[in-house]
DNA sequence: TGCGTAATTTTGATTAATCAAAATTAAATC
DNA sequence: GATTTAATTTTGATTAATCAAAATTACGCA
């Protein structure tokens, strides 16, 4: 039996909700499934339910669910197809990076193999997207090296751009509009606490503030 | 409300049968409708009641159904999508014109607009997808001239492939290997009632003889 | 013109995915 | 520790798409 698309995206769900636990924790909470999927609450429980009984998942009644190894198989699956579906849209059919999301997101529960593997080809084996995200290999590994943040990393010490967190069209292209897609070299000048700010050296030593929650979604390789 | 997946395809389906009716019918039969579509008659009666519902269909009880003008814009909207798939996979993607039929089939219903005519762009506008199959144009229009088939077109005159109308891939190999593609010019010799058969002159004087249910799904251009 | 066959429609059920709202459980606060 | 609050699960319904099998209608033919 293969996933619908339904279950697809509730596996991705279920493990990207895995990555963003805090360290020691196990459970992607229902709510979070829930919200991140924009559905009922009710509709979430149900639905792990059934994928606890076929052996995708382990469900901890009001803890939440974690994959089994045959549900991050298929979860890294999809991940793949995505990713090299919105690099194979920027790369070859020329489309923005922030307008990438949408039709990926549609097209990875339809790609059949043979033509994820002809992209795959074509953009020669690449390891990241347009957004930094590691590119899961044909057997379902996975590897992401841990980043540090604009938050997290040292201060005035040139760091270069990884990964952008947030798929969020006006999000990218403020990103772009400000030279600090991945592969940049940037600096974080200082930060501040109260006013939730982070002041930066982007390239060409501009000069800009973004805020916290916007810093937090910049990941940087460690110096 | 957009249409689904299914309405997409029981749009095409009563679109192309309609094209398949002798000249006076004007009603695609129910049963051949569930036929090509592979679903239980009674599933194709509930289904077109409701097309004709939302204003897809006119449906006329024991007699058939046809599409309306609205009807008939989304589906040759379907069909322009999956016909540009096709030649697309063909020509960038590198694929065998004998496997993208069911990869088209797929994306059809869910490519967006943007990347549809991005596709479009790249290929320079095409009229026709690797089997000669007419592509609508944005706003729908469709023009397939009246070709002759093997079956239909003056003995010993040379013609030119223009169609063929079956998406079997174990035929389109056939054809392929024996130099009958569209483009392709070659000669019927002769035709024979009794043996079912018809006799033809391929390029480089290549001589076949193929049954005339094959012959059937070859088109070709008036001399 | 009536009868039998073939096509079509109806009927009753099923499955996947969903929701709203009620009921329950766990956690947090006092 | 008792009570409020928040999260989660249950319950009862709904919608889209489907099937099998029974009932009906139309058509060809003798």
């Amino acid at each position: 039996m293969l996933p619908s698309s339904t279950v697809e995206n509730y596996l991705k769900a279920i493990f990207v909700g895995e990555t963003h636990l805090a360290a020691g924790e196990r459970l992607v909470p229902m709510g979070q499934l829930a919200s991140t999927l924009g559905i009922a609450p009710g509709t979430a429980t149900t639905m792990v339910k059934a994928l606890a009984e076929s052996g995708l998942a382990t469900y901890e009644p009001y803890n939440g669910v974690r994959l089994t190894s045959a549900g991050e198989k298929l979860a890294t699956r999809v991940l793949r197809r995505h990713r090299l579906i919105e690099l194979f849209l920027v790369q070859v059919m020329g489309m923005r990076w922030d307008e990438v999301h949408d039709d990926a997101e549609q097209l990875e529960h339809v790609v059949s193999d043979r033509l994820v593997e002809r992209i795959d080809d074509m953009l020669g084996h690449p390891e990241v997207d347009p957004h930094g995200d590691p590119i899961p290999t044909a057997d379902g590994k996975l590897v992401s090296p841990p980043l540090a943040t604009l938050l997290t990393c040292p201060l005035h010490t040139p760091v270069t751009v990884a990964r952008v967190t947030d798929q969020d069209a006006a999000f990218l292209r403020f990103i772009e509009s400000h030279d600090l897609k991945p592969g940049q070299r940037i600096e974080v000048e200082a930060r501040d606490e109260v006013s939730d700010a982070v002041r930066l050296k982007g390239p060409n030593d501009a000069r800009m503030t973004i805020g916290a929650r916007a810093a937090s979604k910049l990941l940087v390789t460690a110096p």
